[in-house]
DNA sequence: CTTGACAGCTAATCGAAATTAGCTTATAAT
DNA sequence: ATTATAAGCTAATTTCGATTAGCTGTCAAG
């Protein structure tokens, strides 16, 4: 019945765990439990499935970035979202943002992926870039100049401060997507990241 | 004479760029110009070529960070060294690795390779994150101690204090390998952010 | 001069993986 | 009941790319 989404399913996983090369049609059936030549009543060729899967992570972005806000023409959040955010609601957003990309499987295995395939391709190329370094740091340069202005965090270059609150959580994602055991140190590292960042921009006198 | 050698360094540029499993070792052979059997005087194996330039990178690597002083090891340097910097001396040194890592065609092509091949290999994946993540951080995270303890920055966590000032280059040159067109938007990026790292974190007021 | 190692070449060979052919069964619509 | 279609299988077939065989010319040592 949904052999063709258990198909995409099971070469997502296996693609982004060894490459497009190093995937033989036959483990994408064996993982699906069928023989190779049956996936030919499914797909027209092992670039198809390549090729759907593609598709099908560009429409989920673009849904779920929707949804999160998260594309780059989004000046729609308005600045009384945020004019009161403390230290705690900071961590408990970015931590949010930290874990949904760690662990949902989905996306996660997308982004390993887009790491694997995207060089000689410039079309993943692009995407990887825009979809994990373009839009999120655009998003939240925005985010960061609205709390500027409503005095909340130090009225820095936004552009600046989006890479420097980014940029770490994505460091830590590459150590995570190869080393899964490591997963708990870089989250304990990422939430000390969260509040020193807070407490470096922010307005109020903490305690440092 | 040299074809040895020549044959690593093609290899190399086109692994950087492809990917092994999509490189023919008669685009090796082509880019060397001989015939793809000749590969075999030099090297067993395609294979063995990788080999070969792994080996060879190791021991760039170890060499130069043994040079620079970025491996995890070095408490070497003394805070004397450190008690005395300016944010246009960080600007300067932060830069300068940064075009280093940016444009030296040996380091560069490695760490494209790295990122392509990395999946499926536990040796490779252990790698790269030793070469771009653990050994950069640990070291600045060292010097960013030595500088808090000298009085020069805020006396917050070093290890923090390093993600902040290196993930942000690390993610810029991501962008930079997938997209060199941005070179020079992104070498300005890392300027504003090295200054405003060095504003934020510095202890003397200067204007933010 | 001649011999042997070296580095190259062309023309096989080998192997692996994708794809196709053609058969079988099940099910659902006519 | 019949038939068409979907989805699976086994057994080819095709293709492509790595590797091997075996020949040739060069050049330095003797």
């Amino acid at each position: 019945m949904d052999t063709k989404k258990r198909i995409l399913d099971e070469a997502l996983t296996l693609f982004s765990e060894r490459g497009y090369a190093n995937v033989f049609v036959a483990d994408i059936a064996g993982a699906v439990g069928i023989k190779a030549p049956s996936l030919y009543k499914h797909f027209r060729s092992k670039q198809a499935i390549f090729d759907a899967i593609l598709d099908e992570m560009k429409k989920n972005y673009d849904r779920q970035s929707a949804m999160l806000d998260m594309d780059g023409n989004s000046a729609s959040a308005d600045a009384a979202h945020f004019s009161a955010v403390s230290e705690d609601d900071l961590v408990k957003t970015g931590m949010g943002l930290f874990m949904y990309f760690l662990h949902d499987g989905y996306v996660r295995r997308f982004r390993k992926m887009l790491t694997v395939g995207q060089f000689g391709d410039p079309e993943l190329a692009a995407l990887f870039t825009k979809q994990y370094a373009d839009d999120p740091l655009s998003y939240q340069s925005a985010m960061f100049a609205m709390l500027s202005a409503g005095g909340v965090l130090k009225d820095a270059d936004p552009d600046v401060m989006a890479l420097q609150f980014y940029a770490p959580l994505f460091l830590m994602l590459t150590v995570c997507d190869r080393h899964p055991e490591r997963e708990n140190e870089q989250i304990r590292l990422a939430e000390r990241h969260i509040r020193q960042f807070s407490r470096i921009y922010g307005k109020r006198e903490e305690t440092l």
